[in-house]
DNA sequence: ACCGGGTTGTTCAAATTCGAACAACCGCTA
DNA sequence: TAGCGGTTGTTCGAATTTGAACAACCCGGT
């Protein structure tokens, strides 16, 4: 077998504070969401998915597929936010398979009432630490990533 | 409440970027450690920062910090990579309290064994698709990001 | 020597995640 | 219309993570 091309110093520099800033920043989110709001990141990515959408519904499958989650995780996240009143499951008209998560109007009241703080804490995590320069550059590179890995 | 500063469209694209990226690259590393490896990205984390030590090993809290982990999922995880043989606990000279998490020869040698298929996913996950340019402003700004989250 | 506040590591219950297995359904083809 | 490969969403068990609670320990001041 040949020899690994091993990382060199600027590449281990680039891992390691990709590892780094990622951690941190998903742990501070989490955390915060927890803790203020009550509300889980991925319950909170839920909301805005849904919220984005004109209908304020997805099938369950283009929702895990959004979230970059399971199915059975995206089952379980909708099951809760069903008993918490914010989303309810709806059949799909056309195909007896499908199931719409659909966001409700507690579930819009919701997202607008946590938006705001969570905001702040993704300027804090990320946006105001960097300059308009840094933040462009961090965006081209991360957006040529999210495209290389794209299944 | 004063207005939120709302994120504008271009600290909209970093925020989803730095997501989306993160996700999918946590995602495919951690798939691939166990598929290919029978090791979880924590795991794997763990032995590294044990074998980059003199003595190749640390304190249990100095390994949880170093991983941005609870206290108790490092222990949870070095217990299990202890019935694994790749670690071994051992007590701590001069405070009662303290455990050290020991990497054995067993572990070293399948660290040697795993990385050189971990560094190509990486490879392929982050560093080969991005220039030499994106990938220093990359480290620039994920460092800017990770030093001012520091606790 | 003894307290009292802080530290260390483990254990516990609860929450979450995943993949596999599954039943139900879709749509195309013969 | 009967069948068949593929899709959809849920359920299940196993693995993992977290914070709280806890027992044991450290150390500086008295």
């Amino acid at each position: 077998m040949t020899q690994p091309r091993w990382l060199d110093s600027e590449e281990k520099a680039a891992w390691n504070a990709f590892l780094e800033a990622s951690h941190r920043v998903e742990r501070r989110v989490e955390h915060h969401l927890r803790e203020q709001e009550g509300l889980s990141h991925p319950q909170y990515e839920i909301l805005v998915r849904l919220a984005d959408e004109p209908e304020r519904q997805l099938r369950m499958t283009e929702l895990a597929e959004s979230l970059l989650t399971s199915k059975s995780g995206a089952s379980y996240q909708i099951g809760k936010l069903e008993k918490a009143g914010l989303v309810r499951r709806s059949s799909c008209p056309g195909d007896d398979r499908g199931v719409f998560a659909v966001l409700t109007e507690e579930g819009m009241a919701k997202l607008n009432r946590v938006a705001p703080g969570h905001v702040e804490l993704v300027r804090s995590s990320l946006i105001d630490l960097l300059s308009r320069e840094q933040l462009a550059a961090l965006t081209d590179a991360l957006d040529t990533v999210g495209r290389g890995l794209e299944d």
